[in-house]
DNA sequence: AACCAGGCGCATA
DNA sequence: TATGCGCATGGT
């Protein structure tokens, strides 16, 4: 089975294997700046589309980068990091500070994962083989497991742009200030000690009472390592429980139902159609199945 | 200007 | 088990 020990900064479970050479150290970046932790390192990874990975709806603290209209280029925050993906000469390139690959990103990406055979697998069928393709640079980060929770918590009944721009100001008013103007994601301890009106500039709405109770959860240090247990959270129910198992347990059996994919279900799958045919991946065919359905490149109804 | 968004909790049948 | 409603707010 799947360990439940926390992702966090340190140990991966080692299925490492063979593949764990897509990435390599490139160069320094002239330092000459003002602090020495502008220094950076180019990383390659390979398998990985920064659009796909990051516009698929499994994080919230990733922004295309404004310049050159379609530069697809990426930057983010996690773990306390930050970190800009993009792509050039074909390449995908990771730049972040020196060390940080090792202790946060290489994790986080999942690289040692072999997504080409899970697409392999997940391909039942005509429409399944069609989203896997569209969505093959898709990578299911690990992310940390309350960042997950408080994020799905605030997604519910929501729509993706307010869902990020909620969360940015959780943690523009909550977090810490990693770098000039960027924000970690503010510690459950943190929001823990916070009251409801506390929360009021976030115009969370009737979400803020949930943030609350689980961050006081959390930090009490209750049980949350299964979607049975989340589920027991109020404001969490089936549909928040297994995007945190999925994204912030690195549950990749784990299958989200939401409108998206209630409508993909309906649709282009008979109706006793199970889910758990994709079992152990049904979390990374859900992905397909949501970022494909909302694409916008399904035409007909 | 309605409609609805990666829902949930609760009431009712 | 299944459906319906209110909940806060604002994007499209």
């Amino acid at each position: 089975m799947r360990s439940k020990t926390d992702v966090e900064l340190s140990g991966r479970t080692a299925h490492a294997a063979p593949q764990a050479r897509q990435y390599r150290a490139k160069r320094d970046l002239p330092q000459g700046g003002l602090r020495p932790t502008e220094d950076v390192e180019e990383i390659e990874i390979t398998g990985m589309s920064p659009k796909a990975t990051f516009e698929c709806g499994q994080c919230f603290r990733w922004d295309a980068d404004e310049s050159g209209a379609d530069s697809c280029s990426y930057s983010g925050v996690a773990f306390g990091k930050t970190a800009r993906v993009y792509e050039r000469d074909g390449k995908v390139l990771l730049e972040a500070s020196p060390g940080d690959f090792e202790a946060v990103w290489r994790d986080y990406f999942d690289l040692d994962e072999d997504y080409a055979a899970i697409r392999e697998k997940v391909g039942i069928d005509g429409h399944m083989r069609r989203a896997a393709e569209f969505g093959a640079g898709i990578r299911i980060l690990r992310q940390d497991r309350w960042e997950a929770l408080c994020s799905f918590i605030i997604s519910q009944c929501n729509n993706i742009p307010r869902i990020k721009k909620i969360i940015s100001a959780l943690c523009a008013n909550f977090g810490e200030e990693i770098a000039a103007g960027v924000y970690s994601f503010p510690s459950a301890e943190r929001l823990a000690a916070l009251t409801e009106p506390d929360l009021a500039p976030l115009r969370a709405g009737y979400r803020a009472k949930y943030i609350i109770g689980a961050a006081r959860a959390f930090a009490e240090g209750r049980e949350l390592d299964t979607a049975e247990k989340l589920l027991e959270l109020e404001g969490v129910g089936k549909k928040v429980a297994s995007c945190v198992a999925l994204f912030g347990l690195h549950d990749l059996d784990a299958f989200p139902i939401d409108t998206w994919v209630k409508k993909a279900l309906a649709k282009r799958f008979s109706p006793d159609f199970d889910p758990k045919i994709f079992s152990p991946y049904a979390g990374v065919a859900q992905q397909y199945m949501f970022y494909y359905e909302r694409s916008g490149v399904l035409e007909n109804d």
